[in-house]
DNA sequence: TATCCCGAGTTGGTATCCCAAACAATCCAG
DNA sequence: CTGGATTGTTTGGGATACCAACTCGGGATA
């Protein structure tokens, strides 16, 4: 694989497991022995990365881009109905196979596996949920949408009944997909997104001054 | 501006406008003399073009991206959930004076108006409904989704007629807003999409020989 | 003492150089 | 005449050199 590829990965993994603190600058030079390349393929992980928008300009500066909470209830809002639709097509389309596929991933996360083993899990269900309804385009933006919560997911306080919750919802979500029942599961789905996002603010708001002195450039909090 | 920025903006303007065939092949080299810059600015317009997947790597080689046909359908699936939230939510946030900045850019758009003109005010009407939502993620959904289209459209045979439907259908959902009527709003929405594609289909497979005949790289017809 | 100004140092932006891989034309062997 | 090895050319990927702009101190000055 090229090594701007490589470089890419590696810095995106870096942003989103919090390696880096959202708001961090980050300097080419930098980078440079970080990852000991030269400038070229670094400058193009980091426009690409631009394009993913983890990375952003400030001034003439690169930074790690900043989490901003007051975004979260837009992107609730712009999950609803996307993923409404991804699971009544799902019901439409996926076959008993690709419903199983996801169950085994579900599966395989029990209550003694690692945190990052949850919030790995608890992002990508909700892309597989949206790759069996078929559309691409569905499953872009829901994976774009996915990414830009991941890093305040690992901001909330998890407890285990919370996180038996959302295990539990998607289950039912699932459950209602093999049940080839496209209402009730839109109806679990809109719910749990919902339920979800109440839970993280509820849990960043609480947690507003450990956040700020964990030294999180944390914007939008309210 | 940056001369990576003017490149890009440059370089996409002639891809949109299919100043550059899809599927034509694209050299640093050729770019180089093209724009009379070096290829370090070059590139990075290229990353952030392939971002926007208008421009897509074939092996080792830049390509301009090929139009896919068969992105139509799922294209309209997608967009319509979106839209027809952005017009509810439109109705309950946009102030008289946002909707009339619509119905302007409607206006501005009379029968004697050249091609591009009515091609940019119909993509560009879109993406203005989404922004009256409020809902920057639903905004660039629209907008990456109606890029996509956008070469596509420039294919269709236009016809008087079809032009006149579509800016009627336009000014209904406008006028379902501006009266307060999310459903009648969504509803029509979500017709005018299902039209529009069909329309565009129908044109392209009338034409689909001409289309081969100009030479374009157009896959996915059926 | 407060303020302004200048310069050293650092940054990202650009140009250019080198390299390995891909491709194509060519040339030789059969 | 044909097929395959070979070599020359072109390509994109990476490294590096240079530049202009910005930052930040420190010192001169009012």
């Amino acid at each position: 694989m090229s090594q701007m590829l490589q470089i890419h990965d590696q810095l995106r993994e870096m942003i989103l497991s919090l390696d880096l603190g959202p708001g961090e600058r980050l300097t080419e030079r930098w980078l440079e022995s970080r990852f000991e390349g030269s400038r070229t393929p670094i400058r193009a992980a980091l426009v690409r990365l631009e394009g993913e928008e983890l990375v952003r300009r400030d001034g003439r500066n690169w930074i790690v881009a900043p989490i901003d909470i007051g975004e979260l209830e837009a992107l609730a809002e712009f999950r609803i109905p996307l993923e409404t639709t991804a699971v009544r097509l799902a019901c439409a389309r996926a076959s008993a196979a690709d419903i199983a596929g996801v169950e085994e991933m579900l599966d395989a996360c029990q209550s003694g596996a690692p945190r990052e083993e949850w919030h790995r899990v608890g992002t990508d269900f909700h892309v597989e949920i949206a790759r069996l309804s078929g559309n691409p385009f569905i499953v872009k933006a829901i994976a774009g949408a996915m990414t830009r919560l991941s890093r305040a997911r690992w901001l909330e306080v998890w407890t285990e009944p919370s996180r038996e919750q959302a295990w539990r919802e998607h289950r039912r979500i699932l459950g209602f997909i093999e049940a080839n029942d496209p209402e009730a599961a839109a109806r679990e789905a809109a719910d749990h997104i919902k339920d979800t996002r109440d839970r993280l603010l509820r849990s960043l708001n609480e947690d507003r001054r450990g956040l700020r002195a964990r030294g999180f450039a944390v914007i939008g909090l309210r």
